[in-house]
DNA sequence: GTTGAATCTCACATGGATGTGAGGTTCTAG
DNA sequence: CTAGAACCTCACATCCATGTGAGATTCAAC
């Protein structure tokens, strides 16, 4: 599988892929002539990578987790996985701010909805309030 | 409130309560030699702020969306409104996707706990298996 | 072979929020 | 009134994933 397959495969573009490698996140055999080589294995491991780089890690970070990823033995050190652990906790975190925003965010939708719903009954009723937090 | 307190108490830097103010998120009044002044609204207003960035948005995505923000009224812009319930979609959307990739980080803690044990009782077990994805 | 699409490397550009520093003005405590 | 902390504007720097373009090479199909 070449490298514009395994893009269009994962919708990643050809230039990320090159970085993820460079970066040390996803690795190719090379033909002869230097061109890049994948493996099925190569379509799970780039949307995996995706997700991480969603949850908001850095291609740092997600080297720094790769042993714990990819062989999560005894002989992985303590630090990897530490760092497995704290990065959980921080997206855990992350969740629930998120999920907060989106509760006031569905807060002011109905309230909203209501407003725009009153206004049809009752036209010129504009401006009947101020919200400013959710 | 001067912007330092404001910045004091949101957590948020000087540079970055001016540059809310440059996009037009954030206002304040001015003192007669020209520097900002805030009442205790501006803090939740930065909260709202920040929380609306952590969830991805932009300045301008956040700008176009302060009318429903502001006053949930009749008057606000069907396309004020309909951004604002896009926004929220994605939101969901991308929590979902967080959340699947908490759960296979948590597979893996679990995992490498399981191997971290397995090594303290039978010492030299090592790299016993391979797993790329979550 | 030949051709055209795909790939290679290198390197500079981009965007968005924020950092940083210069040079100057304003505010507040003593 | 004065010192120095805080503030002002302007503008360039940074980070990081990604875009983009140039110039050269390789691969696949005919």
């Amino acid at each position: 599988m070449r490298i514009g397959d395994l893009a269009a495969r994962t919708g990643v573009s050809v230039r990320s892929l090159r970085y993820y490698e460079e970066q040390g996140l996803l690795d190719s055999s090379r033909s002869p002539g230097g061109h890049r080589h994948y493996d099925e294995e190569g379509v799970d491991r780039v949307a995996y990578l995706q997700r991480l780089y969603a949850a908001g890690l850095s291609s740092q970070t997600i080297l720094s987790l790769l042993p714990c990823l990819e062989s999560p033995s005894a002989a992985t050190s303590d630090s990897a996985f530490d760092r497995l652990v704290e990065e959980r906790d921080k997206l855990v975190t992350h969740i629930a701010g998120l999920t907060r925003t989106l509760e006031s965010l569905d807060e002011l939708i109905t309230l909203n909805r209501k407003r725009r719903a009153a206004s049809v009954a009752d036209p010129d009723s504009g401006e009947p309030g101020r919200t400013t937090q959710g």
